[in-house]
DNA sequence: TCTGGGGTCCTAGGACCC
DNA sequence: TCTGGGGTCCTAGGACCC
C-alpha cells in the first residue's frame, strides 16, 4: 500500500496578516506587514501581550506571548495594533472553504491551520508538491496573504515541515528524510514537547530530536510514563492519525475574562459571571449540544489558578439552570482572595437530553417545554442583533441577586475560609 | 505599565459498587 | 476486627497547543 499524503496548511502570522489585510482594503496605506508592529491587547485592561509580530519586529527579538512593555523596550519605534476576532473568524471560514475543494477530508486544528488529507490524489494532480505551491500562491493572489504548506507521510510530519522556514514556504518532510531533517533540530521543536518536558529532556542529556529518537525507552518511561511512548515515536517521525473532522466528543466551552483591576467582591464577580454564562449557554444552543458539567474558572492576583465544577443528573441548555449551578460553584469555592480572571466552563457535552422523567413530575416537564420556547425565541432575537438585549425576567432577578442570599453566603464562606485557604498557599 | 483567551488531553486521587 | 481488587465516574490541576 502507498504512503498517506497529508498536507498541513499554516498562515503566517496570522493575526497580523489577517489585520494586515484588513487595513489595506479599509484605506489604509501602510502594510503592516512591512513595518515593525505586532497584534497586541490592551495594556489598560491588564491583555497587554503580544499576539502576533510582524518578520520586522521579530527580529529586534519581540515574541509571542510577552509583555508588550517589554516588546516596546526592545523595539521602540514598534506600532501596535489591536485584534479584530469577527474578522479573524470570517477569514478563517473562508480559507477552510476554499481548501476543501482539494481534499473533502479535511481537519481543522486551529483558527488559522488545517490538513489535507491529499492521498490518492496524484490521480487528479499529476504532482502533489507542484499543487502545493499552486494552493500558496492562489492563496496569496485571492486573499492577500502567505502560508506555509509543509507535505508528508502523515500529520506530525506535514505540521513539522509547515514550520520550518517561514514564510510562503512549500516544505516536505517525507519518511526517508526525518532523520536528515527533523532529527537535527532542538527538542523543543517538537510539536507536543514544551517548556516542561524540554527542560526534563536536557537534563537526562537529550537535546535534539534525534537524541530522542535514539533514547533508552526504559529511561524515557520512569520520567514521563505513558507520555514516552508518544514523544519518541513523535520524535521518530511515526503517527498513525487520521485527518478527520473534530468531533465533539469531549468538547467543553468555556469564556474567561481578565479583569480591569483585582476583584474581591462576590457581587461584581456575579455580575460577571452571569453575562459570561449567557455568552456560553448561547454558544451551547447555537451548537444545539447540552451540558452536564458547570464549572467555574480563577485566577487569584498571584497568578494562581483554580476551579471547581458540578456535574449534573440530567443534561441541560437552559440558562436559568446554569446560572444556578454557576453562583452555587462560586459561593462554595471562591477563598475571597483578590481575583484577577474569572470564567465559565461547560464540559461533558451531549447532543441529546435524554432526561430522566419523572412520572411524578408531569406538571414540571409541561413547563420546561414551555421554557425552551421562550428561550429559543430570546435567543433568536438575540442572535440577530449579536448582542444579548433581551433576557428572560426571571434571570434579570437571578443576576441581580443581593440581599438576603449575599448574606447567607458570607457566612457560609467565613466559615469555609479556614479550611480552603491553606490549599492556595501551599500552591 | 508586568504576565490573554479558547481549547484538548492526561493524571492522580477519591467515592462507590460488586 | 482480617482490610482485595477491578471498574467507573468524578474532580482538580497541569502541560501543551495556537
Amino acid at each position: 500500500m502507498k504512503d498517506p499524503i497529508i498536507f498541513h496548511i499554516d498562515v503566517n502570522n496570522a493575526f497580523l496578516s489577517w489585520t494586515a489585510v484588513y487595513l489595506l482594503q479599509n484605506g489604509y496605506t501602510k502594510d503592516i506587514r512591512t513595518i515593525p508592529s505586532i497584534i497586541g491587547g490592551d495594556e489598560k485592561t491588564r491583555r497587554g501581550i503580544v499576539l502576533a509580530k510582524s518578520p520586522i519586529a521579530k527580529k529586534y527579538g519581540v515574541v509571542t506571548a510577552e509583555t508588550i512593555y517589554s516588546a516596546k523596550k526592545k523595539c521602540p519605534n514598534l506600532e501596535i495594533f489591536p485584534g479584530n476576532y469577527r474578522w479573524y473568524y470570517q477569514k478563517s471560514k473562508e480559507l477552510m472553504e476554499y481548501l476543501k475543494q482539494y481534499s473533502p477530508q479535511q481537519e481543522q486544528l486551529s483558527i488559522d491551520e488545517c490538513f489535507l488529507d491529499m492521498s490518492g490524489m496524484d490521480y487528479i494532480y499529476k504532482d502533489l508538491i507542484e499543487l502545493a505551491y499552486k494552493i500558496k500562491a492562489e492563496i496569496k493572489e485571492k486573499f492577500g496573504y502567505t502560508v506555509n504548506i509543509g507535505i508528508a507521510n502523515n500529520k506530525l510530519c506535514a505540521k513539522m515541515a509547515s514550520d520550518f522556514e517561514k514564510p510562503d514556504k512549500v516544505h516536505t518532510l517525507m519518511k526517508d528524510e526525518i532523520v536528515t531533517k527533523l532529527w537535527p533540530l532542538d527538542v523543543g521543536d517538537l510539536f507536543m514537547c514544551g517548556k516542561k518536558t524540554k527542560e526534563e529532556l536536557n537534563k537526562m542529556g537529550i537535546y535534539t530530536i534525534g537524541d530522542l529518537a535514539r533514547a533508552d525507552i526504559k529511561k524515557l518511561e520512569r520520567k514521563f510514563k505513558s507520555q514516552a511512548k508518544y514523544l519518541q515515536e513523535a520524535a521518530r517521525g511515526i503517527d498513525e492519525s487520521k485527518v478527520e473532522e473534530r468531533t465533539s466528543k469531549n468538547q467543553s466551552i468555556s469564556v474567561t475574562e481578565t479583569l480591569p483591576y483585582n476583584y474581591t467582591d462576590s457581587e461584581k464577580l456575579k455580575e460577571i459571571l452571569f453575562r459570561q454564562t449567557e455568552e456560553v449557554c448561547r454558544e451551547l444552543r447555537q451548537k444545539k449540544l447540552f451540558t452536564k458539567t458547570i464549572g467555574v474558572i480563577f485566577k487569584n492576583s498571584n497568578f494562581i489558578s483554580y476551579s471547581a465544577q458540578v456535574t449534573l443528573e440530567n443534561p441541560t441548555n437552559h440558562t436559568k439552570d446554569i446560572i444556578k449551578k454557576v453562583y452555587e460553584v462560586l459561593e462554595e469555592n471562591y477563598k475571597e482572595d483578590e481575583i484577577r480572571l474569572i470564567g465559565v466552563r461547560l464540559s461533558n457535552l451531549v447532543s441529546e437530553k435524554k432526561e430522566q422523567i419523572s412520572l411524578f413530575e408531569e406538571d414540571n416537564n409541561k413547563s420546561k417545554e414551555e421554557e425552551d420556547s421562550i428561550q429559543e425565541t430570546i435567543d433568536n432575537i438575540n442572535n440577530k442583533f449579536g448582542k444579548s438585549i433581551l433576557k428572560p425576567a426571571s434571570l434579570q432577578l437571578l443576576g441581580e441577586s443581593k440581599s438576603k442570599k449575599n448574606e447567607i453566603w458570607k457566612e457560609k464562606n467565613s466559615s469555609k475560609k479556614n479550611q480552603k485557604s491553606t490549599k492556595t498557599d501551599a500552591n
